[in-house]
DNA sequence: AAAAGGTATTATGAATTCATAATTCCAGCA
DNA sequence: TGCTGGAATTATGAATTCATAATACCTTTT
């Protein structure tokens, strides 16, 4: 892995653990090196310890009083209550955009919107996905809220190591799209409340379609706890 | 200023500096001086450093590369997007909460809310917004969403420094206490859907009765950036 | 007197050092 | 063999030191 370049150290060091936690080199539990990540980074502990701070202060990591960092082991309920709100989030963030959402914002919107329905029918799932994503970031940026687009993304962020199931059924994947279809109908209309509902209710069963790999069962943490 | 007590000295820190900002200590959009701050908490550059690191990823200081610290000037924009923010999440709490509340809390809730109209009668303006925010804190916590919470108390956080304004008038005020009947009529009920609805709009013109006290225009920040 | 340039000072960014708490490992003992 | 206690080691918490960027101040020049 090839050194850090010096600039705003601290920062770049963040977003490398992000990284490493994202892309599942760092396992949820296990103990963090300081050290170790040091020698990686190229590094002095300085940087290292006030980008954990600022993971821990993101929920990506928990510190323990003088006994280190572990990156944050996610329970089922965790994910589930972060999944929840953000359904809430972007529930809002459907309002808010209807309120000043441009024509052209819109159109670029059902573009992605038939690009995804051919993905759909074309059974190409990780594009799918892809364009999916896109049109929700979009409506996000309409609804032109810096604050709610700041925490949606470090919530993302947080579940981000939950991946999608590659096996989503056919009666999900018709509802997901069902969904959309009556999204693109509300956003036309800048009907808000209406498209802040359907995001809303949107989200809310996505947790059964995700795999939860490195994610604990929380009958689990009770025994670890006990045990 | 007594010293501060040596544990987890950086959370000490950040907790002492959060409260100088809310308490006008610290002027927005002014020089953190860190010697100073070091002085006075009998501490040295290191925890307080990382304390500010923390600060600025909850949104409470700004950092400039190399220019050090400053406290977060907040605009109007900024407060209004954080009040529409805290109206959706208001909203999934009373969602959440009418899934599991016990019989217990919501009498505990209708006891609070029978204290905040005794409040409201004798026009006890302080009494009332303690009891009020009582109200709002137990529908938060018989939501059962940890992460919900921490946002939500970030946020809240953000905008403690805007007080609500002494000269809230009286249909202001009447129509806030209506809100809060309707909500304890959707409570006894558990309908989610509906206390979701009335407390998500039930904050959104909670703006138009706050002092914007050290917030700044969003035309005054043009003129500064551009002067 | 005002502006420009350069030096001195100060503050921040990062590394290092020091202190202390936690863990490991081993000896002694039951 | 397994358990307890304590020394040695290691890791973390915090202070200090070093390097460098930003700022202030002063001189020089027009």
């Amino acid at each position: 892995m090839s050194k850090i370049q010096h600039r705003n150290l601290y920062r770049e060091v963040a977003d490398r653990i992000r990284e490493l936690i994202e892309h599942g080199d760092l396992v949820p539990g296990e103990r963090i090196s300081e050290k170790q990540l040091c020698e990686t980074f190229g590094v002095s502990r300085t940087p290292l310890r006030e980008a954990l701070k600022v993971l821990a202060s993101e929920g990506l990591v928990e510190l323990l009083p003088n006994r280190g960092a572990r990156v944050m082991q996610l329970t089922v309920k965790m994910v589930k209550d972060t999944y929840d709100l953000m359904g809430a989030l972007e529930g809002l963030s459907g309002e808010l955009a209807c309120q000043q959402i441009s024509d052209g914002q819109i159109t670029a919107i059902c573009k992605l919107h038939d690009q995804m329905l051919d993905h759909y029918h074309n059974r190409e799932m990780q594009a799918y996905f892809a364009v999916n994503r896109q049109i929700h970031e979009s409506i996000l940026a309409a609804a032109n809220n810096q604050v709610l687009e700041e925490m949606y993304n470090n919530l993302s962020y947080r579940v981000k190591r939950v991946r999608y199931s590659k096996k989503m059924t056919d009666a999900f994947w018709r509802q997901a799209v069902n969904d959309h279809e009556m999204m693109i109908v509300a956003l036309k209309a800048r009907d808000g409340k209406r498209l802040g509902q359907i995001l809303r209710d949107h989200l809310c069963h996505k947790l059964e379609v995700v795999t939860l790999a490195g994610v604990i069962e929380d009958d689990e943490l009770i025994n670890a706890v006990n045990g």
